[in-house]
DNA sequence: CAAATGATTTGATGACTGTCAACATAGAGA
DNA sequence: TCTCTATGTTGACAGTCATCAAATCATTTG
């Protein structure tokens, strides 16, 4: 399993969380498993929305009431965000009466760097 | 039939992206439509393995025989390929016997840009 | 406590997906 | 031609997934 890039070109601490970019060196078994949990909460219409609509939140957080309109059920809705939260990608905070999720810390750049060119 | 040799590619294979990032702005229905296409592909483990393999080679470009070995048979490494096509990630050529995938070009850095940070 | 509101869980169902065996196709070479 | 090798396609099956309705949990308020 790739750890730490020996080399690591940016010193971003957080950026790599597990692997060197997808055309720079092959993905281990092990790693792929991980990364396409990741990849997977993303691959769906509804999920992609409501991590779109935390993630392009201000304050970085949204209640589950904030983000319902995405056309499906209210079930749903939460069915998802469990998903999301499952694979790593959002956290959830209980205050009073609301769930707020918010966009896990360092998500965002490990998956960007993943993706990042190497030529 | 046999219309599409394996090398053609689909028309809406890497046509200019279309969104902010995820964290800049509420992607719309339409847009979550699109990109979940594309995460999807990638969200199986042995798919990943095979881009990454792709993306991975020196030259950019690999035939099927020299990345069969992620643990499928042949069939489900074609029928893989293929739907990594079908998403834009890869294209194909036939140059004799052996057909040789490469990275769409695009595509790497559009994903980049659509998980890139905002903040 | 009881009622109301916000959110999650459960159960059911129809649709989709990954996989392989078997078959088909395309090119190279004898 | 015919055979061999390299890939792609088809059909079938088991497992997973997205969705909703109904029930349940958590918190606040009357």
């Amino acid at each position: 399993m790739s750890n730490l890039a020996p080399g690591s070109t940016h010193p971003n601490a957080t950026a790599t969380w597990c692997c060197q970019p997808l055309g720079k060196e092959e993905l281990s078994a092990a790693d792929s498993e991980k990364i396409a949990v990741m990849f997977k909460a993303l691959s769906d219409p509804v999920r992609l929305r409501l991590f779109s609509k935390i993630a392009a939140r201000p304050t970085g957080e949204a209640c589950v009431c904030d983000i319902q309109d995405v056309g499906v059920s209210q079930p749903t809705v939460s069915h998802h965000l469990r998903k999301l939260r499952e694979a790593g990608l959002l956290e959830s905070e209980r205050r009073a009466s609301w769930v707020y999720y918010r966009v896990a810390p360092g998500v965002l750049s490990a998956m960007a760097g993943l993706l990042s060119q190497t030529t």
